[in-house]
DNA sequence: AAGACGAAAGTGGTTGA
DNA sequence: TCAACAACTTTCGTCTT
């Protein structure tokens, strides 16, 4: 728990502010959530930022994996459901006057027609409405994890296939975001770890890595395995490491693929051991822990990979040799 | 004192009956 | 649906620098 939040590079200074948004009005940022009124309120002027908010958090507290999964939420947990508060004309059902007649066949078609417009317009504005927020939520999670435009593109382009599909009914719309905006890193073999997507929305791991994994059966996307790679020059930037090291990194990985070490393997553990090995023998020392914070795995993880480098690559890393 | 190491028990996900 | 299993995490005591 600790090692998961207990952070102190600037990348979570920039979490925490843009954790909240800042109001257009007054600029503000102190926001406050009324999660039972489903608004966001700006502390400042009073504005109401957004309503219709979904409050994603547990429903009961689960106390074992089984709780957690007969618990987890079930149905639409928005008011979608009643997207014009109760305020458009409902045409009844009943082929009736208001007097209690039966209506002429001519007017009957005629009110038919109408019924079925205005199901017709009801499904158009969910769908609408459900895409604004989407495409807010998907606006905020990636600019605070700082995704390029392009792969928000392709999150929102993913988010509006799955909407087609009807993914999204019963699952709340933060996770789907979630889980597309992590698939679209990874098709372009940009990945984040699947915490660091979890942290930044208010979605749990396990929610998003179910999200995902329905993302992936259902749209039939092709998403190539994480490459250990693929993480080398964002974790050697936050860890300030020279580019020397990043192309030892590199090699290393390479080498660990070819003697089969890379199979059934945490990407991010092989990715932070092999940096932990480059950086000894480099000479440019980073602790195991410095290195299991940035790639999100533990120290233990670290370890174990690093004897299997070291092992299998015949690597004397005791004395940081050339 | 901080970092590295390793053992042991616990967790969540996958697989195969 | 359930149990077995492998990978990873947590925790903690000990050794090394």
């Amino acid at each position: 728990m600790k090692s998961a939040h207990g952070y102190s590079t600037e990348k979570e200074d920039s979490l925490e502010t843009t954790e909240k948004t800042v109001c257009p009005e007054c600029g503000s940022t102190s926001v406050v959530e009324d999660l039972t009124r489903g608004e966001r309120v700006c502390g400042g002027c009073g504005l109401v930022l957004s309503d219709h908010h979904i409050d994603s958090g547990a429903e009961w507290r689960a106390f074992s994996a089984e709780e957690a999964e007969a618990r987890s939420r079930v149905g639409a947990p928005m008011r979608y459901t009643v997207h014009d508060k109760g305020l458009s004309t409902v045409i009844d059902w009943r082929d009736r006057d208001t007097s209690g007649r039966k209506l002429s066949p001519r007017r009957r078609s005629e009110i038919y027609r109408l019924r079925k417009w205005q199901i017709r317009s009801r499904v158009h504005s969910s769908i609408d409405r459900n895409l604004a927020q989407a495409m807010s939520e998907l606006e905020r999670l990636s600019s605070q994890l700082g995704i390029p435009k392009p792969i928000r593109e392709l999150a929102a382009l993913l988010y509006r296939k799955s909407i087609m599909k009807k993914l999204v009914r019963g699952r709340s719309i933060e996770a789907m975001v979630a889980a597309t905006l992590y698939a679209a890193c990874r098709m372009r073999v940009k990945p984040r770890p699947l915490d660091e997507v979890a942290d930044a929305s208010r979605i749990d791991k396990k929610k998003l890595g179910q999200c995902y994994r329905l993302l992936l059966r259902s749209l039939d996307v092709k998403i190539p395995l994480s490459n250990p790679i693929d993480y080398i020059s964002r974790f050697a930037s936050q860890l300030d490491l020279s580019s020397p090291v990043q192309l030892r990194t590199v090699e290393i990985l390479q080498q660990s693929r070819e003697k089969g070490l890379t199979i059934g393997r945490d990407p991010l553990g092989l990715a932070a051991a092999a940096i932990y090995v480059a950086s000894i023998m480099l000479d440019e020392r980073k602790t195991q822990r410095e290195i299991a914070e940035v790639a999100r795995v533990t120290e233990v993880t670290v370890r174990n990979r690093y004897k299997e480098i070291v092992e299998v690559l015949e690597i004397d890393a005791t004395s940081s040799m050339r």
